[in-house]
DNA sequence: CAGTGGTCTAGACCACTTC
DNA sequence: AAGTGGTCTAGACCACTGA
């Protein structure tokens, strides 16, 4: 673990721990280079990776402050901002539908820059948040470098396997999303009826490298479609 | 202008310029730092913000190279991301149907954080991009902060009239966004029907000193409605 | 004008990738 | 082993806030 990185998990724990309050004000930069034992830069580094995930906010002449997001009930959209601990705090489980090996179309062929005669792992799953339908998600992850996949991975966290069991480091995503209408098909496996609102998101993941593994394509039940994201900059 | 912004801009405009394009690499720090006659953390920073938006990925051992989103017709929604330059890109226009001074409900007190017997600016706006309904907004400012505001200005930019002309800073944002089926009054103002899908985007914006000055309730026509974010970090 | 955060430097050393 | 990005330091100086 980075210094910087410890530094910032102390803060934020201190601030959970205290229940601090939007507008409270931490200690200034002084007192934590000297509490942490470190430089100023790299307390300063802690702290933009707070503000980044918008823990806390800095006044330039004026000090350190306390940001809260005020509603429950909705899921971040940028899990990086939370480091996945945001989805841990709802019960989200998965039903596997079809997982197999195929050729791509030309649009996942695309998106994961393979080529036409690559192995594809396709996953098709049905994800439920406190019991209630949340999504229904197709997945097409290239073989090449996640050359194994089973139904009890599927079922739970496919990302956190990729991360641990294959020690590939995840890098970043492009998300596309849209609102649209549900077709029949679609609103069957979501409890829905077809017509009925829908929420499109697609996504492509990167390795650290630059390297497409993941295509997905999820579609949300409407009413469980409730998400945040807390910005920083306008 | 700041040295690090200076240089990202130069960078971005290098890419721009040569059409580069994803994985493509750039000059290695080394090369940077002389070329821009700085310091290693200079480039360091400049580069970071690069990353940030989404323009360039680092991999350390290997090199930096670029990083382009694939689809045109898509928002971005963290505006910070492209420095507002993204909705230039698109056609905006917006449409005046109210702009008053009222008394908060309760809910727009909380949010703004002000008392009951505040003035508040209510403005209520259709906008359109490229000529469509693009969407129907309801915006709520703190009269205190945002003292006047006239027609003229509510159908160009608010936020610039605020930056500009009230020099004032504008640091950050919660949005809280949901799918639903539009209401009848709402359908009419976008030239669409009752039941159809909406989505609904609740946001409170507030100045670099954690001061909320603006809650605005965004209803998008679900035709228009296409957003991406370039994640960084999962 | 004192207090506080932000930028910038020069350099040491570390961790990862690529050959 | 060489190349490349990442972390960390110590300190100078700058820009903004608020009493």
């Amino acid at each position: 673990m980075l210094k910087y990185q410890q530094i910032a998990i102390e803060i934020e724990s201190y601030i959970e721990k205290h229940q601090m309050q939007q507008g409270e004000k931490l200690p200034v930069l002084e007192s934590l280079m000297k509490e942490f034992k470190t430089s100023k830069s790299t307390i300063v580094k802690a702290l933009d990776l707070l503000e980044k995930k918008g823990i806390i906010f800095q006044v330039r002449g004026s000090g350190i402050f306390v940001r809260r997001k005020k509603r429950n009930n909705y899921i971040n959209l940028l899990s990086n901002q939370g480091f996945q601990k945001d989805l841990d705090q709802f019960n989200i489980t998965s039903e596997m539908l079809e997982l197999e090996i195929q050729k791509p179309t030309e649009t996942v062929a695309q998106n994961l820059h393979v080529d036409m005669d690559q192995d594809i792992y396709y996953v098709k799953r049905i994800r439920y948040i406190e019991g209630n339908t949340l999504c229904l998600e197709e997945s097409f992850f290239n073989k090449a470098i996640v050359p194994y996949l089973n139904n009890e991975i599927g079922t739970s966290s496919i990302f956190r396997y990729i991360e641990d069991a294959l020690s590939l480091k995840i890098g970043f995503s492009d998300m596309y999303m849209h609102v649209g209408k549900l077709i029949d098909q679609e609103a069957s496996y979501l409890q829905l009826k077809g017509g009925d609102p829908k929420l499109t998101m697609e996504s492509i993941f990167y390795l650290t490298n630059g390297t497409p593994f993941d295509y997905s394509k999820v579609t949300y039940n409407y009413n469980q479609a409730q998400f945040y994201i807390l910005g920083t900059g306008i």
